[in-house]
DNA sequence: GTGAAAGCGCTAACAA
DNA sequence: TTGTTAGCGCTTTCAC
């Protein structure tokens, strides 16, 4: 390993000045920079993060802890954070918690110990007595919020998704509207039900609590909960399905066919969030999308705002819309 | 910040047994040990990885380049590289390049200076010349090779996949099967086309340069590809399609749409890499399926295993089998 | 504009 | 079994 030092003694200058010529190029005479820069070109020489990080008490990186990189929605996350992050010249730390707040806090205790300057988090359902390890380290919450108040929050308008989705299916007449929901203790899936709910509210429907079921957030879990949406008499079976995710939509469809149910004819379905297959599949899937990069890349810049300018005074809370995202899984219900 | 000294203090130890009693059980006395990890937990202490990697020269964290997360498969990688770290508490820093070397050239030197014990790669075609930024350092090179030789994969067998699926399509009476392959300069595309040569040759089916297609490993050359392939006379137009990846196989599948071409009816097609979609859509597409989560977790393994037993003697070498999965979107071909 | 010296938090000789 | 001491590579006062 090449050092300072080193490149110190072939320009003739003492550590320091090689130090400044990196990080204070102001602060240096002009020409011994020059020889310093290209020294320590010739040597291959760069310097050392840790060290610098360790004596200056900032280590140039932000923790990410997302629920599962192998959802495309939460990719997208990762990659606007780490565009984000990558233009300011910060590092990311990626953390997976699969919805295990166990996880969640290994995954606090593991960053912490890499002193990170900042996190941007999705948290689970335990963050808000998780996010207690990492004391005062500046935190953005992304795509939901842990319910910690005061805390600062990078989130879609899951509300107003919801209540425009569900809009559009009593506009083309259907009176029977199903939903299935996510785990009521994570916030979006709480707002996303409530969209709904005022939907049906001012279109003058009762709100009917066996149309609604709650699914796990997966596939298996949508399924599971098309299925006992649907297994009924065609005169009480819902004309249409509001689903509350991704994952869950595909288990959605995948009940149509284990039913013989056709899409459109027969059910109605809008989806949360858009993904690869619901473009490609016949009838593509008409679905609330959501701007998750952009999301992310938002969080971060917020974020490394945040920690350039020093605290805020109040939280931040920022609301991205969603785009509602017409397509030929809805239409209007049969007679 | 709480640091060893403050919990040297209050256990009444020096510094060196409050060190000693987090990484040398066994050299210390059980019960001073309980009092020391009693009041740094009392304390909150965690030891600073920072001050630690520096001061022993290993930094417990591996850095992971792919070319994009939002491709599913490679996030199957980062999920499996991730799963294998944590559980021998290394952390990774994850860089994408976008198979741009460029990109992969900075992320390279990014990388450097955060002293990562060892690198797990996804070569971009300028790997062979970037590598050299991290000379010494224990790299495995996963699901593709740099050309590097002495260097240490982790890939498929993307040649035996290849054939098993050609060989498929000859079995089921196709003459004419057209290929769209990636970039030749990437050893996957290589392997890939080598075993579809093969397969013809093996079953006497003469090799016809204008029924392959290079495409630029993206939906938009996947279709673009698939348009200059069947857009010809039904005579003249193969009757299959092997794709050589994931991405690609949608634009060919939008190509069919494009033109109107009934799958399997019209034309077969194969796709290398399974995902969501291939089972959802319908017809489900026949693919060549990649074991990516057990490839990259044996990487990673294989690499930390590397680290803590020293150089290994002789290129390490791995080659993982394909599953070919038969679906709906290959029949035999019209009349 | 530059250098000397101290020290970030930790670990590893070496001594006791 | 425990303590003392030096130093990882860097940045930053404080002098000059």
């Amino acid at each position: 390993m090449i050092d300072v030092d080193q490149v110190a003694n072939l320009a003739q200058v003492s550590r320091a000045t090689v130090s400044r010529a990196f990080t204070r190029p102001d602060l240096v005479n002009h020409k011994t920079r020059e020889r310093v820069l290209e020294i320590a070109n010739q040597l291959g020489y760069q310097p050392n993060q840790l060290a610098s990080a360790l004596r200056r008490g900032q280590s140039q990186s932000i923790g990410l802890i997302i629920s599962d990189v192998l959802n495309p929605g939460n990719a997208m996350l990762v990659k606007g954070v780490q565009d984000a992050a990558t233009k300011h010249d910060y590092t990311v730390f990626m953390f997976n918690t699969d919805e295990d707040s166990i996880k969640e806090r290994k995954a606090l205790e593991s960053l912490r110990s890499h002193m990170p300057q900042g996190l941007i988090i999705m948290p689970t359902s335990g963050a808000a007595q998780n996010l207690k390890l990492v004391g005062t380290l500046p935190v953005i919450e992304l795509d939901r919020a842990s319910g910690i108040k005061g805390a600062h929050t990078v989130m879609v308008d899951n509300f107003g998704g919801s209540r425009t989705a569900v809009h559009h299916l009593i506009q083309l007449g259907h009176k029977r509207i199903g939903m299935i929901v996510g785990s009521l203790d994570i916030s979006t899936a709480q707002e996303r039900h409530n969209g709904y709910q005022t939907a049906l509210a001012e279109a003058g429907i009762a709100y009917q609590e066996n149309l609604v079921q709650i699914g796990n957030h997966r596939e298996d879990g949508g399924r599971l909960a098309a299925h006992k949406l649907l297994s009924r008499a065609d005169d009480e079976r819902p004309t249409a399905l509001f689903v509350g995710n991704n994952e869950m939509t595909i288990g959605a469809i995948f009940a149509t066919r284990d039913l013989g149910l056709d899409i459109p004819a027969d059910l109605s379905i809008v989806g949360f969030d858009d993904s690869r297959w619901a473009k490609l599949l016949q009838p593509a899937i008409t679905v609330v999308a959501q701007p998750a990069y952009e999301l992310a890349y938002l969080a971060c810049e917020t974020l490394l705002d945040r920690l350039e300018r020093g605290k805020t005074q109040k939280a931040i809370e920022i609301r991205l819309a969603t785009n509602f995202i017409t397509r030929a899984s809805t239409a209007a219900p049969k007679q």
